[in-house]
DNA sequence: GGGGAACTCTTACGACTGTTCGAATTTGGC
DNA sequence: GCCAAATTCGAACAGTCGTAAGAGTTCCCC
């Protein structure tokens, strides 16, 4: 609501969340705990002791554990496919709307692999999607069925860009693409780790996405 | 009970196995059932009554529930790794001890895409153990990392065959690789049924392993 | 400052979960 | 055909789970 100084401060949390400052910190919480543990490995209790909130919290402001689930995956999914987008957009600017292979494949990988980066606000929820990807709810694998719309401007751009491959070979292709990046899990995270040899940096990472990029790109010219 | 006839019939189950017929009724169904809808998702009273077993039988048998899911992973792991290490050691024969970046690739690729084919007898096997793989227990995630060898024998073989390439650089395509695979989940096989209107055939499954080859092997040449 | 909505809290229900126990039964060797 | 070992069985235990109900509290608007 409209705030007004002195009970203001509870109302401006951070972000441009104007909700309850007690549903914030169940997302919070739930997105961190899922992320590091699996949707089916965290209790609802172990989500409201993790946010210093009453057990009931997250039945009354999410309506259920599943829709908790679901609506995290939700606003998660539309901020990483609203960067690709806003990046696939770019590229066509600069290209007179017929980006290079290696534009329109950077579109797809530099977001999820920016949010990687280990002091990244979003990293958590990038390991949060991978996981939610595979061990969600049938909801959320019926979404991902479903829902191809954001997918096909980039097999519909890299079509475009590779005009002697089916849209077949696109569809394969694409889908392998997106298979080297979902198999980034925790444990290869460690292994960035063992890489530089203790810590993580930010241009471990983008050096893992030009190696991408690379094989990527290399693989989609065969 | 036993299944019809006189009680000496139960003895001679198929396979190699000469342990008790319960306990491959049990680990048969368990696997069926995991692979379908993961590990959490599948209680013991589900398995023994798919099995037609008492409950009782997976803690007897098995000693508990993640000692079974160890199990057919153990099983099933050895199972495809041994396949791809004869293929692997054909290639070595078949070019004297050199073999080209190709069958190097296929020898990791053939085996699991030839369990993929529709009415392949290890088809459930490979859904279980990509399940198995992310939504495993930690022994499992465990083994995975910490038990190389396996991999280690390709990724030597890559390096061979591509000396130009950094140790690095192998091993982060080979990762590439796996990733390709690994994402094949179940929405994949439906994708694979559409494309071929209805029904999978086996040439279907050997097409995308062609696929997977061309642009993993353009992957390696870049 | 009263009233109604929004929120928090305590408590508990009912439905599962994996596992265990002791008795009943079946099996294989002699 | 007997006996001991192996296996199967029914039943129950001790927990944990998501969710709901109702009382209690805080909030904001009029």
């Amino acid at each position: 609501m409209s705030p007004t100084t002195d009970a203001a401060a509870s109302h401006e949390v951070e972000a441009a969340e104007t909700e309850a400052a007690t549903k914030n910190l169940v997302f919070v919480a739930a997105e961190r705990l899922f992320a590091l543990h699996g949707f089916q490995n965290v209790s609802v209790r172990d989500i409201t002791a993790a946010a210093g909130v009453n057990l009931a919290s997250v039945n009354y402001h999410f309506g259920s554990k599943d829709a908790l689930l679901f609506e995290i995956f939700k606003r998660r999914t539309a901020e990483l496919n609203r960067e690709r987008a806003k990046m696939l957009h770019e590229a066509n600017d600069r290209n007179a709307g017929d980006p290079p292979l290696r534009e329109i494949l950077a579109a797809l990988l530099t977001p999820p692999l920016r949010w990687l980066a280990p002091d990244h606000e979003r990293r958590i929820s990038l390991q949060f999607l991978i996981r939610a990807r595979s061990e969600g709810t049938d909801e959320i694998r019926n979404v991902l069925k479903t829902d191809v719309s954001h997918l096909r401007r980039f097999s519909d751009a890299l079509l475009k860009a590779r005009p002697d491959l089916s849209p077949e070979d696109v569809y394969w292709r694409l889908h392998f693409t997106l298979g080297m990046l979902h198999n980034n899990r925790f444990a290869e995270f460690d292994r960035l780790n063992v890489l530089s040899e203790g810590q993580t940096s930010e241009s471990d990472v983008m050096a893992l996405l030009g190696r991408m990029l690379e094989f990527a790109e290399a693989g989609f010219l065969a």
